[in-house]
Formats: structure tokens, C-alpha cells, sequence
DNA sequence: TAAAAATAGTTACTTAGGTAACTATTTTCG
DNA sequence: CGAAAATAGTTACCTAAGTAACTATTTTTA
């Protein structure tokens, strides 16, 4: 183990506010926020998710992930149906939402290649590879 | 830029909660938090530092650290002076933090350990060398 | 089959960080 | 010197995620 943990940690959480900040940055014109956007591309690669299954792909608990539907569904990004079981809640986005999509990606995408500009490619792979395996050896212990 | 930013910038956050978590719970007998620890640890190793100076080596804007700061105060773990500017608040360890602090130290070193092990020491090198040059590498566009 | 256990989602309250607008000092400079 | 600008910290209000306790269904099982 590394002689000073803390410093690792610290840079940790200091890379995923300063993330969180350029992100927030850029969908700000569009009245849209991270944990917002997050369940919104989730939905566009998925199609139709259970608010159970949009927390496991998200790794978030129920509680915030309800609180960010709700808002998705005030602003009509997003449509809720419930099937079979009247437990459940299927969500999809709405056609307002496919509309809007690109437009949001562009500038997420934008502010993501600006936080990655000067960071070489094959370090931001490396990185990459070092958080999802961190990540699963974590996730192992859980368990 | 990798094809899928997303998958990294989430790895991050995930990587951020998961942290935290594990350093509350160890933090949890003692009446303390992530943030909080975060402040004792810094005026540990620093000694006397005023408010703004906390916020650099923190990387945290004023008002949650002054937050923190009226917290800690309340447990009586930190003393705070007034020198010759009034306006600048001087912060240290009380002698009641600086007892207790080798146990604080002990559990989230414990939680720390328990988070790397299975995660080779040379990764955890390359991991901090890496987070560190992208952090450096934004803070360089912001100013 | 009826009671108990599990599941999906919500509500209330918590920590943690952010910005904007404010007060109270200190410094700058016309 | 005195007004304007800068600095340190606080207050109010925001997003974001967490746990505990709750409701409403569905599944298990005795």
C-alpha cells in the first residue's frame, strides 16, 4: 500500500467534483443537470428501464434516483408506465426528449473533450482500466 | 479521446461515493465524518491555518468549510483566534482533538487498507500519478 | 389459501459540495 | 486622507447522494 492513502482519496474526489462542475457547466443552457443527464443516456442506450434497473446501471439508491424522475418528468423528458406488476415503473424517454437529445450530447461532449484536451489518450485509457478494476475488486468484498 | 467518455467520468464519481462511504463508516463510532476528517487531518499536519488556507489545501470553496469549521468547533476539536486582521480566522487542533486523533487515524487507515487490498501497489502508484497529472492538467485551463 | 417475506418505489431527513449575495475588515489609489 | 476595490468569512439556497422508515404490491411458504 502506498505510504500516504490520503492523497490518492483526496485527488479522487477532487477530479469528480471539478467532472461534475464542467458538466453541470454545459447542460446549464439547456436546464438540465448531471445526475439528470446520466439518466437520460442511459435511457437513450437502453430504451426502456425500471427505476430499479436505471439504479444498478447507475450505481445510485432508489431515494435520489426517484427525486431525479420526478424532475425528468415535470420538464416531459421522460414517460412512466407501469406493466403487469403494478410495483414497477417503466420508464422511457419521451419524444420531446429524442428530439433535444443531440443537442445535449454535443455540449457533453464538448465539455468532456475540453477536460480531456492535453491528457493523452493512452493515459486516459490506463486510467480507465485502473478505476473499473479498483471498482470490481471493491465490489467484490461487498458482496 | 476514448470513444466513451462516460464510462470513465462515471467510473470516477462511482469510485468518489464508494470512498466515502467506506471512510464514514469507519469515521461513525467517533462521531465524525468524511469532511470533517478531512479538515483534522490537514491541521494535523499543518498546524495553525486560516480558513481560506483550509480551502486551498482542500480544494473547497468557503462556505462548506466554514460549515465544517462550526461544526468541529461545536465537538470542541478545533480552536479558532483572531491575529492582527480581524477579518482572517486562525484554526488548530484542540488538545482534546490532538488525543484522540491517533484513534481516528487507526480506523480510517483500517478503512483504507480495506479498500486497496487486491489492488496491486504499483496500480495505486500509477492511479495517483495519473489523477494527479489530469487534475493538473484542468487547473491549468482555469486560471 | 392465508400469513409472512420480499420487492419496487416514496418520503423524511442527513452529509457534502456549489453559487450568489451579503457583512466586516483591510488595502489601494486618486 | 478618503473613497473604491479587494479580501475573509457567513448566510441563504441550490444540486446530489446516502440511510431509515414507510406504502403498496407480489411472491413464498407454512
Amino acid at each position: 500500500m502506498l505510504n500516504n492513502t490520503h492523497t490518492l482519496f483526496h485527488g479522487i474526489h477532487q477530479l469528480s467534483r471539478e467532472l461534475s462542475k464542467q458538466v453541470n457547466e454545459a447542460l446549464e443552457p439547456f436546464g438540465l443537470y448531471s445526475a439528470q443527464w446520466a439518466v437520460l443516456y442511459v435511457l437513450k442506450e437502453k430504451g426502456t428501464l425500471t427505476q430499479k434497473e436505471l439504479c444498478h446501471y447507475l450505481a445510485v439508491e432508489a431515494p435520489p434516483m426517484t427525486r431525479t424522475i420526478q424532475r425528468l418528468l415535470k420538464q416531459e423528458y421522460i414517460e412512466q408506465q407501469t406493466g403487469q406488476d403494478k410495483r414497477k415503473k417503466y420508464i422511457h424517454l419521451s419524444t420531446k426528449a429524442l428530439k433535444e437529445f443531440p443537442n445535449w450530447e454535443l455540449a457533453v461532449n464538448k465539455a468532456n473533450q475540453a477536460l480531456l484536451t492535453s491528457f493523452p489518450d493512452n493515459s486516459q485509457e490506463e486510467l480507465q482500466n485502473l478505476i473499473t478494476e479498483w471498482l470490481r475488486t471493491i465490489k467484490q468484498k461487498e458482496q
